[in-house]
DNA sequence: CATGGTGTGTAGTAATTACTACACACTTAT
DNA sequence: ATAAGTGTGTAGTAATTACTACACACCATG
């Protein structure tokens, strides 16, 4: 089984899976690109403080090739964009989310597929 | 044109509708029974505060015969569940709210229960 | 006129969120 | 051996979140 890595642990393995062929990714170096401290990023990347706010998970995603969605998840967030939809219609997407909630990831790409599609 | 209701109008039109002809739904009556400070609630209702978290706005729809998503909308939160659903999948479910979005409340209902029937 | 019930005003608070600033120790290259 | 670069330790902070506790003023009723 392969481990799961939790968000710190996921910055670090990215980083230094880039670092290793590339100098500008060192802690310091990525850090002042996103514009936080390097301590920060240092204890965050270790777990020691809790994710950054969206915005600098944000940063962090396109500084190291990582989906913005799949880092906010494993920072416990959501990104801003989507809680706007639902907010807008809290019944209506608050159903097809419940609807969906069991399904397998294949089912509900391909869903999303067909409605774009007008398959439907 | 009808007017926009933020959530505290909300809570005290709907309240005030129920003590019309029930002494129980006094703004202290009904504090109690959800377990706040009727000062609270008063400020709550007047706007002066903002909303309160997530289970309180739940006892509050139960308490006044609201819809939970919808309060929790006015209060610019979203339902701890729906996050989790989203958390857990993040790509494909964000996939799908984005594909969504613009679509006629009528037509997203009907995906869902679509879905749900297996009419697929 | 006091009692019970109504809503509200004032003054807090503990916990959480999202960070900064700076100093320190260690390694490597010149 | 010193300078530059690395990661980390310590010590804060401002803002926000989600409330409580209690006193006050008003109104109606016995």
């Amino acid at each position: 089984m392969s481990k799961e890595l939790d968000f710190g642990e996921t910055l670090r393995a990215r980083r230094m899976a880039q670092a290793k062929d590339n100098p500008a990714f060192s802690l310091r170096k990525v850090a002042e690109r996103v514009g936080i401290e390097p301590s920060y990023l240092s204890k965050i990347e270790r777990g020691e403080q809790p994710p950054p706010g969206e915005e600098n998970i944000r940063r962090l995603a396109e500084e190291l090739g990582e989906n913005p969605d799949m880092l906010l998840a494993l920072a416990g967030k959501v990104a801003g964009d989507l809680l706007a939809i639902i907010r807008e219609r809290p019944t209506v997407v608050a159903e097809l989310l419940r609807t969906i909630r069991r399904m397998p990831d294949k089912r509900v790409s391909e869903i999303s597929r067909q409605i774009r599609d007008g398959d439907w």
